[in-house]
DNA sequence: GGTTAGCACTCGGTAAAATCGAGTGCTAAC
DNA sequence: GTTAGCACTCGATTTTACCGAGTGCTAACC
């Protein structure tokens, strides 16, 4: 679909020197502080050599460019999503704090189990890392092609169908036929599923056999209800992790509602994620993800790749006022360390 | 292990027919209001024909019992946990909405899906109907009997142990040999697996063949993993639903964190839960439940039940002033249904 | 003896007033 | 272009006053 131009790596805005300095000492204190900041403290901090004075012209111009806002007239400056947007565009790579650095490699040199829940352990670890609240998501499994397929019948009627993909993922889905069959009829049909779907992608479409008996009408049953799970994009796998964080970090219980709100519709935080994963960015602000009742946060997005293929993604979610320096940095070693994980558990067998 | 004696189901505090009168008004009137309830209210209130006057005396008495508090001298009353506890005790059932009612009925009509999407969704439901957080525990399958084990290979070292229960709970385990096998022992083993497996439990011992070869090795390797869950009491499955009421319900950020991070930490969750059933208790009060962080909580379960036997609950988490009727009439609608549906599902089949 | 009207009293909540001070914009001098 | 100086603004904090809901007590009432 249309989407906007992928822009943000190449800052166009530019500002002179010193105004730069002023807006990311702003953002800075501002982070810190969550007041707004006023030109003596932008003055005697940094390496500024300026009076307040010289200060609070620039910010009247920075303040006119958009940069920063005042909440009111007689308060110090607070900065605008464009302001929090330069100031990413124009952060250099942080590094993470040694007990951080060891705590992940830790983490990763003890993490075993399936791929779900190492995926859902690295989202308590991201918002432990990190404070804020973590979106973990695993892709899909469309491209993935079936390993084994198995109908194990529960009784006359109803069966189960197990399927197992080569990305080792397994779904199960009931079979409810309107004829009975037996023991014998579900094995036979088992095996002709197996040799029917063995290989192909949900995608594929496969010749169902056309006859009339039993074994047939199971293996067609089976066949589309396995095909009918694919419009809905299942496989995909969102972990959430420290939702309570929401309540520390943002003010307003009205806001804290409204972001819980969001956090329970998995569907809506996976194609957030994705959205900006598209885009390009690795971290959108504010209004930027054009998401309305999440305008008061930032989202940090870090892709989880697999030659060359995106698998799933790690997120964090926090005010605009976020550390966007350490969480980045957080996001990218474990995105990092995921990778490796899986790559490597696959070179390694 | 010895536990408290279950007393609740008989009321054993008796107060005279006037008192119970204006401490169920108090209750009724804090629930609604939030606010202290103060003896004028009481006394124009209700089927009650006495002056404020003697309200008063009467809430003195009913303080003095434990059933009501002040918050300071100059204050109404609010009901103590013991309070509520009497309340909740004497509250005949309630019946639900026309609307409400219709809702479930819809709902139950319409839903389909895996048992855990069924549960899934029944705990969006539940969150819905009542406007609390609602939690649904399904019990673990210790009791089920395997149905089917195929091992199935990723690689030569890698293979994915998929089993399938007879409650319909599919499980999967990676298996790591430090041997390499081929497709056809592996095939083998998975022919081995469910000779020794079907039809046993977990809890189970089997024998497992003591040969050398690659495909007893494979079978050893792959019971010790199945049989390692065990103790994880994994199958547990909770789904919460509605956390984000939390922030509606409950005032003040500092309790809303607290009841946020207890929700995310499932495994407490359910074993608060199964406490209260255990307690066989519909209703938990305050600090009844024992466990200080949800002091400030009311916690309702209904048991969901199969065949006589606790096949899982559904509960609502929220104030201690909670609307108790309304929501122990859902969530006691609610779990018949999910009784029949589950029930009805097996029967008819 | 239980009930009630009357009354003095308490004390949190709200509102108005006073105060403070961080921060601003402007201007004039450097 | 920079800066010191200054009047001004305005949110936040504190102070004070006050209101009134609600209490407990007592004395009268039935």
């Amino acid at each position: 679909m249309a989407r906007r131009v992928k822009t943000p790596p190449q800052p166009q805005s530019n500002l002179d020197a010193r105004k730069a300095t002023i807006l990311e000492a702003v953002v800075v204190e501002h982070i810190d502080t969550a007041q707004p900041v006023g030109s003596s403290s932008v003055a005697h901090n940094a390496d500024l050599v300026v009076s307040p004075a010289t200060v609070r012209t620039e910010m009247v111009a920075l303040e006119r460019e958009g940069y920063l806002a005042q909440p009111h007239t007689s308060a110090g400056r607070v900065p605008t999503d464009k302001g929090y947007r330069y100031f990413v565009d124009h952060l250099e790579a942080g590094v993470l704090g040694p007990a951080q650095q060891r705590q992940i490699k830790e983490f990763f040199a003890h993490v075993r189990g399936e791929v779900e829940d190492v995926l859902e352990q690295t989202s308590l670890l991201l918002s432990q890392l990190t404070s804020y609240t973590s979106v973990v998501v695993g892709s899909g499994h469309s491209r993935a092609t079936v390993l084994s397929v198995q109908l194990v019948n529960l009784d006359a009627r109803h069966h189960l169908l197990v399927t197992v993909f080569s990305d080792g993922t397994v779904t199960k889905h009931s079979v409810l036929a309107s004829f009975e069959a037996n023991h014998v009829e579900v094995t036979e049909a088992s095996r002709q599923l197996n040799a029917l779907l063995i290989g192909t992608t949900l995608e594929a479409k496969v010749q169902v056999p056309s006859r009339g008996d039993t074994v047939a009408k199971l293996v067609r049953e089976a066949v589309s209800v396995l095909h009918a799970e694919m419009p809905t994009m299942e496989g995909e796998q969102v972990y959430i992790g420290g939702s309570a964080k929401v309540a520390d970090v943002f003010e307003g219980v009205e806001t804290v509602r409204k972001v819980l709100g969001i956090l329970e519709q998995e569907l809506l935080v996976v194609s957030l994620v994705e959205d900006i994963l598209d885009k390009g960015v690795t971290v959108a602000i504010g209004s930027e993800h054009g998401f309305e009742p999440l305008s008061s946060c930032a989202v940090i997005v870090a892709p989880v790749s697999l030659d060359g293929e995106t698998i799933g993604a790690v997120g964090l979610l926090g005010p605009t006022r976020m550390k966007y320096q350490e969480v980045m940095a957080a996001a990218e070693a474990v995105s990092k360390h995921l990778t490796t994980h899986f790559g490597g558990e696959i070179e390694r067998g």
